[in-house]
RNA sequence: GGAGGAGUGGCCGAGUGGUCGAAGGCGACGGUCUUGAAAACCGUUGACUCUUUACGGGGUCCGGAGGUUCGAAUCCUCUCUCCUCCGCCA
């Protein structure tokens, strides 16, 4: 959430910086209503302290047969008078409220300008796309002949958009999330595993509510979490940390659950579209002025993931058209999938500066100085990686010809030293 | 699920209708004293918000929501969380 103080005084700049997401914004309404609930404050404020000094002063007449009745008349008057007021300053913030909360966080000035997913700049690419003397598969294909992913099955059982590991599927799911969670233990992360089902202020603190639930699955009042950013992030709401705290780093292994509205006919092929998977999460509170360079470490530590199991990958700085609602700043981690020729998004490491901690009230007291005001912390968050994605990419990068798949040294020590993976064997 | 009990400032803990944002203690910070430190003593010490160039002046918050009242930390209703006992259970 913006700070309606701070956009109101830079009016014209953020138009103009929401205008390059496409953002549709009524900023009349927003006006009109900052007028309104300062106006209402201060006619509440003020009849407020009449009440209080006159019911103090009433106190001595209260006895009083002749001025106290109609003390008390004219006092009661005033009351009747302040819950009006006081309901209408309470309306008007709430209505304010409810505006901030559907205003998309404004993009950082190192966020490329661009339309939509063809302005995204490539920052940089790692790794050589691998040469076959024979046709890569897909992984759907590979997976399936090895007898590790079931997607037919999966249908049977839940439907379209999920999918069934069985055999070394399951070893190599769990083998890679330890593998992740190990790289990211040794960066200073501390591992977390969080609630799959949370609060709904839950989710309207890290952005994905009241805009988007119909992305979300419901749970009679809970929601389930499309990402561990939301119960880690929510961890330090409504709580003031000290400035010696920061950066907190935390690493969670989750399930994620995402309806996947509006995305009907999209990536139906595979794994790499499903309702439900598993993902590493890297999240971080920072000092306002640390956060981007934080955010750079923390996509360098995903990056690593990648690099140990040598796989070709590119990283891409999302443009102001294509960026998330609650960012300011996003790469996207694209992993090479050779059966497919293409780059596909493995993980997607953001800086939403106050916007995810304003919304959650997570704030620090600076050290140092005698009276140091609280101030909002920074979150950083991004997948390393998510799990379902990575297994597609080790089974089309790491393809034979034969259909076995091999095992990047790194990965080995995980899956009890295997070195590849064969139908029928687990 | 049943029966009790409890939720107050960074922590502990007083406070059952008015002058209470809230005694007292601890902690923290500043000062006096000291060569230094400790002790002792004095002082300061919540968050948010409205208004103001500033100084300042208001308002809100005693788990949360609503109600009673001229006036609520205190009374009423609902609700959440925690603790104890019983039941059930991976």
């Amino acid at each position: 959430m913006l700070d309606h103080r701070s956009v109101n005084e830079n009016l014209e700049e953020v138009k103009a910086r929401l205008a390059q997401r496409n953002a549709q914004v009524d900023w009349d309404r927003f006006s009109s209503l900052i007028a309104e609930r300062s106006q209402a404050i201060q006619a509440f404020e003020q009849r407020r302290h009449e009440q209080k000094t006159k019911s103090t002063e009433f106190g001595r007449y209260a006895r009083d047969p002749e001025e106290g009745p109609k003390r008390r008349a004219e006092l009661k008057e005033l009351s009747d008078l302040i819950k009006d007021l006081e309901k209408r300053q309470g309306d008007l913030e709430a209505e304010l409220e409810e505006f901030m909360l559907h205003l998309p966080n404004v993009p950082h000035s190192s966020t490329p300008v661009g339309g939509g997913e063809e302005d995204n700049v490539v920052v940089r690419t790692v790794g050589e796309p691998g040469s076959y003397d024979f046709e890569p598969k897909a992984h759907w294909d590979v997976g399936t002949d090895l007898g590790i992913i079931d997607l037919e099955t999966a249908t049977v059982v839940s439907g379209s958009r999920f999918v069934l590991y069985r055999g070394m599927g399951v070893y190599l799911e769990l083998g890679l999330a330890m593998f992740m969670l190990d790289v990211a233990r040794e960066a200073g992360y501390e591992p977390v595993m969080p609630p799959y089902l949370v609060l709904r202020d839950a989710m309207v603190g890290t952005g994905q509510l009241p805009k988007f639930e119909e992305d979300a699955f419901k749970v009679d009042d809970y929601f389930m979490i499309p990402t561990a950013e939301v119960p880690v992030t929510n961890m330090h709401r409504q709580t003031i940390l000290e400035e010696e705290q920061l950066p907190i780093k935390y690493v969670a292994y989750s399930s994620c659950f995402r309806r996947e509205a509006g995305s009907a006919g999209k990536d139906t092929r595979g794994i790499t579209r499903v309702h439900q998977f598993q993902k590493v999460e890297l999240v971080k509170f920072t000092r306002p002025e640390d956060s981007y360079e934080e955010l750079e470490k923390l996509t360098a530590n995903a990056e690593t993931v990648l690099q140990r199991l040598e796989l070709p990958y590119r990283v891409s700085a999302l443009c102001t058209g294509d960026i998330g609602f609650s960012a300011a700043k996003c790469y996207d981690i694209e992993v090479w999938l050779p059966g497919q020729r293409l780059y596909r998004e493995i993980s997607s490491c953001s800086n939403f500066e106050d916007f995810q901690a304003r919304r959650a009230n997570i704030r620090y007291r600076p050290a140092g100085d005698k009276k140091p005001k609280t101030r909002f912390v920074h979150t950083i968050n991004g997948s390393g990686l998510a799990v379902g994605r990575t297994i597609v990419a080790l089974l089309e990068n790491y393809q034979q010809a034969d259909g076995t798949v091999t095992i990047p040294p790194a990965l080995q020590p995980y899956l009890g030293g295997k070195k590849v993976i064969r139908r029928g064997e687990w």
